[in-house]
DNA sequence: ATAAGATATGATATAACATAACACCATAAT
DNA sequence: ATTATGGTGTTATGTTATATCATATCTTAT
């Protein structure tokens, strides 16, 4: 989980300021769940968080629109291949966003973030060319496992 | 659609046959409905091609047990991004089956399967590495418009 | 201040995708 | 022939996602 919250909070209001769309405080808690989950979490899953941590009972309804809203603006990523939400990484990063990459470990369920490496983005559409297939490249999605879970031998979950 | 169904058939058959297990009339079948479709199928719909095509309506269930075994027999693919299934482009070949990227045309649904290039694999690899991940590399999809798509302004589906 | 309009959320229903558990039957091994 | 295995059927249920209409809240113009 982020070590700094508060400052990511006080980003995606400034984020979501700049582009005339509003952070409601419903919005802010989805994202504050996401933010403190060490995994990407499904949207029911969002629902009994955000009941825990909130006390009130969202219909899941609500929780995709407001995943949806959140996806929007760049703050959550939707990992394709787990049905998961997660929070951005990059949220209180001063640097454009970049197309993301993530590293799911097929293990432990955690997810890092990182932004493709240029020149492997160059690489891989110059490989499709041939095709006369045009990339839209939203995002990739790697599987394996990670350090921890190679160091530890945790059992695949 | 395949050119040459009875072949890729016909190798199937080898393909199980050395492997130790059998490829039945149905699972064969729901072969047959993959191989005839220009376009990735869910398991549901499996099932109604499935009847039209043998005059049988099987239970989904038994469709996602027989697509289950052809993945693991690696004559068919799931699109984890799309929760559809795909006959392998390559059941016919004779090189030995790599890791595969699908190239998903966001406008038609069509779906075309090629080999990741060696040296893009190593690349990736490389640069995850610092992060200790390890890749397990089943598959990349990547998400766009196909040839044919950006001739003719097929309208989104 | 109030009405009109726009945006956000709630409620209900249903669609679409997937698995669990157990029964039954055919074929293969003994 | 008997048992074991594998394949399929049946039923139930779990999980993910969307459609539609109602209600609430917030803005803005008058
Ligand atoms: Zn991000
Ligand atoms: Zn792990
Ligand atoms: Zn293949
Ligand atoms: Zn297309």
């Amino acid at each position: 989980m982020p070590d700094d919250i508060d400052r990511i909070i006080q980003k995606s209001y400034e984020a979501c300021a700049s582009a005339g769309v509003k952070l409601t405080d419903k919005r802010k808690n989805v994202l504050m769940v996401l933010l403190g989950s060490s995994t990407p979490l499904s949207a029911y899953e969002i629902v009994e968080r955000y009941k825990i941590q909130f006390g009130e009972t969202l219909p899941v309804m609500s929780i995709y629109r407001m995943l949806d809203f959140l996806i929007q603006e760049k703050l959550v990523h939707k990992l394709e291949t787990a049905s998961q939400y997660m929070s951005c990484a990059h949220i209180a990063c001063e640097h454009q966003h970049e197309t993301p990459q993530f590293l799911i470990c097929d293990r432990c369920g955690s997810v890092k973030e990182i932004a493709i490496k240029k020149h492997i983005m160059t690489e891989l559409e110059r490989s499709i060319q041939s095709t006369g297939f045009t990339l839209a490249h939203q995002q990739l999605e790697l599987h394996g496992v990670c350090k921890h879970c190679q160091d530890n031998s945790v059992p695949a979950n």
